[in-house]
DNA sequence: ACCTCGTTTCTACAGTTGTAGTATCGCGGC
DNA sequence: GCCGCGATACTACAACTGTAGAAACGAGGT
């Protein structure tokens, strides 16, 4: 709401990014913000308005960024399609590994966290939005089941993504942000968006 | 290592699954595993200490499962094989997701932890196994770099597991453990292979 | 200058959690 | 029967966390 909440929020997404949902404290919180101790305990009086702050901080900054990052209306009917979108997921994939990093990571813990705590699940809306953009695509491509299709496609990007994130392999990943690593992306998704639509 | 360690170990990971990170403290895992209280704390003195062996416990229970499910002898060289495979992996899903689900679940969780962990990583070398079996499927299938591959198909299917473990989406997944559900996996991941395969 | 009211900062306290130390038990050997 | 000792059970306490309420502050109006 105010601003002082938002700035709250966002040192809240810091905190679990960096300490995990346990580090999540209202003290922990005011330090990570700079703010004066207490401060956080004011704004949101208990833990879970905390949390709720939090997710829906999540979901506010998904929706200022999907304004700028359409891909819905990139249609799919030929190669050069196909490669111009995975181009674009790619670029989106980095972007969340990089700059958005502690979003990625704290979305993922939020979502973890929804699954015993519903009332966060409306709030978090996740995938709804991407799944809605790759509904269009696969169903403009001839999908004869565009929302099973679509999941599927977006439960690929974020295994992608988390596998970037939390991935402990043996195999090492380039580091996000290179091109090597954009390549490996593209190429990925290209893999599953073509398995997907002459499935 | 002892009875009365993997009890307790086996109850943290009902603890995590059900109350997150944030719910694991030695006494609920106490009552979770319906033992008299300070027994946690007596076997796994520090907290750190009860999350290694947690993820010790989940390291080990994939050990004993992977001996009794292995999909790599299954060479894919027609499209009779790739079915056979994917419903192998459908079932494994399946598996997963409905008596495995408090584990997917806590791997989740430690996966997430691991990130600011790097002492966690070193135990949970998750994906590591499946990653090797489907790497020795994508050679086998011609792929031209069978590393970047079996890692992009490995998280593929850690996607659609996480997906159906805690998407909150619109689009609702049938039920795990109905055939609908095993048919939608099976599906999907059919798709990824064939686009890892001939990308 | 002074009051008003919303915002921000500070303090206190009860409940929980991590951790270590002490007591009790059960059983195999003298 | 009694002893020793490892495994188990209990207890205590310091530190941390959640939560509420009281104090200080500051801008805007009169």
């Amino acid at each position: 709401m105010t601003d002082r909440m938002d700035l709250l929020a966002d040192a809240a997404i810091e905190v679990v990014a960096a300490h995990g949902m346990r580090g999540l404290t209202h003290r922990a919180v005011d330090a990570e913000a700079g703010v004066p101790p207490g401060s956080t305990s004011a704004y949101f009086r208990t833990r879970k308005a905390l949390v709720e702050g939090l997710v829906q901080r999540l979901a506010d900054l998904d929706d200022a960024e999907i304004t700028t990052a359409r891909l819905d209306h990139l249609a799919v009917d030929g190669p050069a399609d196909v490669d111009r979108l995975a181009e674009g997921v790619a670029a989106l994939l980095d972007h969340w590994l990089t700059v958005g990093r502690s979003r990625s990571l704290a979305r993922f813990a939020c979502l973890l966290e929804a699954t015993h705590h519903p009332e966060l699940r409306t709030i978090l809306a996740h995938g709804d939005r991407p799944r809605a953009q790759a509904r269009a695509v696969v169903a403009l491509a001839g999908s004869t089941d565009p929302d099973r299709d679509s999941r599927a496609l977006v439960a690929f990007v974020d295994g992608l993504l988390f596998d970037r994130l939390a991935g402990a392999g043996v195999t090492t990943a380039p580091p996000p942000g290179t091109p090597e690593s954009r390549d490996q992306l593209r190429h990925a998704f290209r893999a599953a968006l073509l398995g997907v639509l002459r499935g």
